[in-house]
RNA sequence: GGGCGAUUAGCUCAGUCGGCUAGAGCACCUGCCUUACAAGCAGGGGGUCAGUGGUUCAAGUCCACUAUCGCCCA
């Protein structure tokens, strides 16, 4: 057999090369340059269609969510190019503030160098080095999956013009009062020492392990009495101001206005009410600690407190703390603070308790709570106007606006000051006598002309700050470049639900704010990825699936190395599951397979569950499943020597052929519906229908009579119809495997041209990704009817090809059948001789002689009963007559049952008097149908029983 | 405590406006190395649609309650 192309489909060779390619020819580019060249005359007229990608963290590396966020931006980008628009995707990454900082801050100290002693200025340059170094991994990993994206523009939220952004935006909101100072407790990271924003902190549902002391504070004056305050940090004692009950509490009136001891120092507190006291919550007396709890502070300032701050940033005790406790880290110092008021016999008792606990989600660490001074946005407003514009957003799958609206309404101002180096600084200048403030995009005069006297703003801006004004910051804002004139708004953003808050709504309200539009017209929410247990993937679970090892493959150890690394509690088990699942390790997928295996799983449901088999259940064998039919068609096609073709291949197109060519047209209609709604829960299914059931095991295998036909005409229409029904497949396919459809292109276009197979459908662009898309068209009437009787061929296929099941018939024994037509489709259907031939071949049939009456038939057959048609089959001596018996039992009962649940609709009178007519209508025929089939079962049945 | 969502075959999921005998893929069972593909082909079994009640001629679908699970916010 000569081989055009492998049997295999080797996609790591091959996507490489292919991307180089789409590179080399600008494939990805937008129809303007950055500078306003226009580099494709057509495009520039068409409609844009824009994603500016959520940017990864510039430390990160390609994970699942990732690959589905991008594999669904690529197809997006893919289809609507392919559909003329000028497409734009826009990548780049995100400086990361906090992460970043970590990272680097670690690499240092490998080095043996304290990033504190180096200062923030060289501490920056390191940075700088290594983003430049390593910051460039996931974007190269979002090439290797095949994204389309736009490279020229590749943008880091740090860049100069980025940079100039955030200056704008900050000048531009303070000068409006939106951007203000204040002296919060706000969430502090101990361990990355900044503030964070409250979107920042993570809770465990059902708080974590912990206790709850119940501390005696002795009344001053009065022996033996005690308050006793339960507390969960009794470390923060050394804080407190006051303690506090409720103004109703009986038990406490009397204490009102008096003072107790704080135990393990010689202050002492007033006991004070205040109505936010819950009497029920442990003893109804509260420690009252407002510089360490965001309550306490509102009461503190109710009863005009002075805070205690006892701790430093790093969380360990001040000087406001005795003696014993300076110094110590606040665990260390709870633990001492316990025992001491144990020995001290202040301790009434100790009982486990659930404690509510914020956790940085950088860090994981506990988050202390700080009081500082820090600068905060002014929410209410910008969301009230998000809000009031919202009808202007599409946001997909709808259920995602309800959460949208309940954070809007729930908006509490944001903390947007970090103390960390890495990051934008703020533009702000304080005079060091005055305190005088000036904001500013750029360095103020007066603090050029009087540097000494005038210092900045230490602080660095939250990392979402800058994110919040990426689809405009990209595209050149604050200018209003030719590229923000014509690609601002954007189309539609992808991404994950955990970032709703985070992002969404804050590039909403900015680009509102600063634009007066939304930034995009189309939100789309990706499930989110989970295990196969239906966990989260993290690397501190060792459970995720690597993308790059589901396209590259991997070794056994490979897959066993986040196990290894993350250490879980069941890592013996897991790393067993490993070896037995995989012995052999992973062998690669390629990208194609990631691609479709995750939008085959893409549902409407909030989650997908991924197990790393599946990419090879779902993805890999697809693709070779696709390969293996081009392999197919391209063996006979590159037989076919003589190239002299029918002018007009039209003319002798068989039924099958606009069958296909009607599937074809009815799957590109469901593709480009549900594409154009966002909904892409569909999209597997509807390739797999098309590509294996219809085109593969219907389409080719009829096909093949014609194939090795001596008729020319015959042979190359088929041929012809086969190529151009494929090249449709592979431009419908495209967007979602562009690199197998993309060989496979360029492999047809030279064999189609070789033997002039195309007649007047050769392909326009020798490169797929530039190709058309099929257009959505309803089928003809004609196209409708030969469906449908291509729908009746496949009925009575699957019928014969039953019975020879049941009866274990050999595929190497033909068999006769006689069939009656009862209707007009199945008339028009056995008139046809290629359908006549079709059937035969499909059913695998010696012969197939048509009838007009039944006892045209030889006498022993076995009957097949269709709607329209009855089949007769000449299997006398395969025939076991209590089989035959028992199926026709089973088939008069299931038709019995139907006919009652029919019956029972039509004798209720409400039902045919308040049903729409025609579904009445349709029961009555439906009950009409089965009651002569019944008949004829019973008839048969008895015939049967005589043998 | 407040909000959002889910519950359909062994598993993962479809099921539109309430109207065919509730579908698909995987897994399973049976037969087949049929000249593209055994990583394949053909066929088959398998479901009290979480439960209860309601609306309706008609409920997997709409409403209410209950149970279980997941996520978000405090």
């Amino acid at each position: 057999m000569s081989e055009v192309i492998p049997p295999r489909y080797n996609f790591s060779e091959i996507e490489e090369q292919i991307y180089q390619k789409w590179l080399d020819q600008g494939c990805f580019n937008a129809a303007l340059s950055p500078d306003g060249t226009v580099l494709d005359e057509e495009r520039a007229k068409a409609e844009t269609y824009t994603i500016a990608i959520p940017p990864p963290n510039v430390t990160g590396r390609l994970h699942m969510g990732h690959a589905l966020n991008n594999t669904i931006q690529d197809m997006l980008i893919r289809y609507k190019r392919m559909c003329g628009y000028d497409a734009l995707w826009i990548p780049g990454t995100d400086h990361a503030g906090i992460a970043t900082q970590t990272v680097v801050k670690k690499m240092l100290d490998q080095q043996g160098i304290d990033y504190r002693e180096i200062g923030r200025e060289k501490f920056v340059e390191y940075v700088w080095e290594w983003k430049e170094k390593y910051g460039n991994v996931i974007l190269d990993q979002l090439r290797k999956m095949g994204c389309s994206c736009n490279w020229e523009r590749t943008r880091f939220t740090m860049d100069e013009g980025l940079s100039r952004a955030v200056n704008r935006s900050f000048k531009k909101l303070y000068d409006e009062g939106l951007i203000y100072q204040g002296t919060r407790i706000v969430n502090w990271c101990p361990v990355d020492r900044t503030a964070l924003s409250d979107d920042e902190v993570e809770t465990k549902e059902g708080g974590e392990s912990g206790h709850l002391w119940h501390i005696k504070y002795p009344v001053v004056g009065a022996e033996d009495e005690y308050l006793i305050v339960a507390t969960t940090r009794p470390e923060t004692l050394f804080g407190d101001v006051a303690v506090a009950v409720h103004p109703e509490d009986e038990r406490y009136q009397k204490y009102i206005g008096q003072k107790v001891k704080l135990p393990l120092t010689d202050r002492e507190i007033p006991v004070i009410a205040d109505d936010y006291v819950d009497k029920a919550f442990g003893t109804g007396c509260l420690k009252i600690t407002p510089a360490h709890d965001p309550n306490d502070f509102e009461v503190g300032n109710r009863h005009n407190f002075e805070p205690i701050n006892v701790m430093n940033e790093d969380a360990t005790m001040n000087d406001e703390v005795p003696e014993a406790y300076r110094g110590l880290d606040r665990y260390k110092c709870r633990r001492e603070a316990v025992k001491h008021l144990k020995e001290q016999e202040l301790l009434d008792k100790e009982q486990k308790y659930k404690v509510p606990l914020g956790r940085s989600y950088r860090s994981k660490e506990v988050i202390e709570y700080r009081l500082s001074k820090q600068w905060f946005v002014k929410m209410d407003s910008l969301a009230k106007m998000a809000l009031e514009r919202h009808s202007e957003l599409n946001i997909q799958p709808e259920r995602w606006n309800k959460v949208y609206f309940h954070w809007l309404n729930n908006i509490r101002d944001w903390c947007i000051s970090r103390q960390i180096w890495w990051g934008h600084r703020i533009p702000a200048w304080y005079h060091k006598e005055t305190g005088e403030v000036l904001v500013s995009e750029e360095t103020p005069q007066q603090v050029l002309d009087n540097p000494d006297v005038w210092r900045q703003e230490e602080d660095v801006l939250d990392t979402w700050f800058s994110s919040a004004l990426w689809p405009m910051s990209t595209l050149g804002w604050p200018e209003h470049s030719s590229d923000f004139k014509r690609y601002f708004p954007t189309t539609t953003l992808s991404t994950a639900k955990d970032i709703i808050f985070f992002w969404v709504a804050r590039m909403n309200f900015s680009a509102l704010k600063f634009e007066d539009a939304f930034p995009y017209k189309n939100v789309y929410i990706h499930p989110t990825i989970l295990d196969a247990k239906g966990e989260t993937m993290s690397k501190s679970k060792g459970n995720g699936i690597d993308p790059l090892v589901v396209i590259d493959g991997a070794t056994i150890d490979d897959l066993k190395k986040p196990v290894n690394e993350a250490r879980p509690s069941d890592m013996k088990k897991r790393l067993k599951e490993i070896e037995k699942n995989f012995p052999d390790g992973f062998e690669a997928a390629g990208a194609d397979a990631m691609r479709y295996t995750l939008l085959h799983q893409c549902s409407t449901g909030q989650e997908i569950r991924l197990s790393l088999n599946i990419f090879y259940d779902i993805g890999r064998r697809f693709m070779t499943k696709l390969w293996n039919a081009a392999r197919f068609i391209f063996m006979y096609i590159d037989q076919e020597k003589d190239n002299n073709s029918p002018e007009d291949f039209a003319a002798h197109l068989s039924d099958e052929d606009l069958w296909m060519q009607g599937k074809i047209q009815l799957a590109t209609n469901k593709l480009r519906e549900n594409l154009d709604k966002y909904d892409f829960s569909h999209l597997g299914e509807i390739y797999y229908q098309l590509i294996w059931s219809d085109f593969c095991d219907w389409y080719v295998e009829l096909c093949k009579a014609r194939l090795t036909s001596e008729d020319d005409v015959q042979r190359k229409t088929a041929l012809h119809s086969l190529i151009t029904a494929f090249a449709d497949i592979l431009r419908l396919f495209h967007p979602i495997a562009p690199f197998i459809t993309e060989e496979l292109w360029n492999k047809l276009i030279e064999v189609g041209d070789k033997s002039n197979l195309w007649g007047s459908k050769r392909p326009e662009s020798p490169l797929l990704v530039m190709e058309k898309f099929p257009e959505s068209q309803e089928p003809e009437d004609s196209l409708q009817a030969i469906i449908a009787k291509f729908n009746k061929l496949q009925d009575i296929v699957t019928l014969v090809r039953t019975l020879r099941a049941d009866y274990t018939i050999k595929p190497a024994q033909k068999i006769r059948a006689y069939i009656l037509a009862k209707n007009e489709l199945a008339q028009s259907l056995l008139s046809d001789k290629e359908s006549h031939r079709s059937i035969i071949r499909l059913a695998n049939l010696d012969s197939l002689e048509i009838i007009e009456n039944e006892s045209a038939k030889p006498q022993k057959t076995v009957t097949l009963l269709d709607s329209s048609c009855e089949v007769y089959v000449d299997i006398h001596e395969f025939v076991d007559v209590d089989k035959e018996l028992e199926r026709l039992q089973k088939e008069i009962q299931q038709v019995e049952k139907y006919i009652a649940s029919i019956s029972k609709k039509l004798d209720n009178r409400n039902f045919v008097e308040r049903a729409k007519p025609e579904i009445v209508a349709a029961e009555r025929a439906k009950a009409q149908e089965n009651q002569e089939k019944l008949e004829k079962l019973k008839h048969l049945h008895k015939q049967f029983a005589n043998f």
